[in-house]
DNA sequence: CCCAACCCTATACCTTGGTATAGGGCCGTA
DNA sequence: TACGGCCCTATACCAAGGTATAGGGTTGGG
């Protein structure tokens, strides 16, 4: 019935250890859970999904800094809705670019692919080119 | 005429610093480029590519060594192509895998920030549920 | 009641990807 | 010919993101 789990559990159904868990909770990341008289922390369901939500960000090159910032885009009391917006867009901005570099990865590749599978033995690198375009940041 | 530049130019270019630059080529990712008489690092354009390629597949959430793998992913003499095929066809799937994470951030992230813009204080987080699916990796 | 399999804190250590510093040489130009 | 701005190697250090270890408590099944 109660749909709480200990942190084993969680670390195992997130992908990550315990340790990290817990390391997490230090850091701010994950919000520190009930515990049980004896001190074990429990879980809601919830943390579940944070915990992967951390680990997938993590994944496409988000620092835990920047994952935080993105977890806490909503509105906190205080925070003018003009503001979240404001972060909201930067974010928007930095995913778009990533997935448009991401892309030109995947042409790149799907070309080299392509190359291959037409038998040629693939002598240029073609993902060399992918992600030519200069842009300052 | 010459274009040949040297290593200051080469790091400002591609937004790296010169250390940086010598580090990449001590772990393998950037190869050792000819000398001057006074061992001066003498790079050709290319070298501007390849490295603007690195910082970027960084940003993606490859690291070093995944990078190395991707810039190799060509006819090394002795590499069939069916191997090439296969190690490409990986790495595509990894690359779309990312994209499809991105795209449901950045959804989520519109969504908000349309929330916002409707004058609500947002006060959900739908960034959280954006990642939800479970996949075993 | 005992044992394995959990959980706890605290602290030390590790890997990746750099960055800084010391100590020295080269090169163009005023 | 001297000075600023480059370049060189070698080595030490650093920050982020964990991972491991020591030393100890808890809990459920046989």
């Amino acid at each position: 019935m109660s749909d709480t789990i200990q942190i084993g559990q969680l670390a195992r159904r997130a992908g990550v250890s315990v340790q990290t868990v817990r390391y997490y909770e230090r850091r701010g990341l994950l919000p520190e859970p009930p515990r049980t008289a004896s001190r074990y922390r429990v879980y809601p369901e919830e943390a579940l999904t944070r915990l992967r939500f951390i680990r997938r960000a993590k994944e496409l090159g988000f620092t835990l800094t920047e994952t935080e910032e993105l977890l806490s885009l909503r509105a906190e009391p205080g925070a003018s809705c003009a503001e979240v917006l404001a972060r909201a867009n930067e974010k928007i901005a930095r995913i778009e670019r990533k997935i448009a570099d991401l892309e030109a990865m995947r042409q790149a590749l799907l070309a080299l692919a392509d190359q291959c599978r037409g038998n040629a033995t693939p002598t240029r690198c073609p993902i060399l080119r992918a992600l030519e375009d200069e842009v300052e940041r």
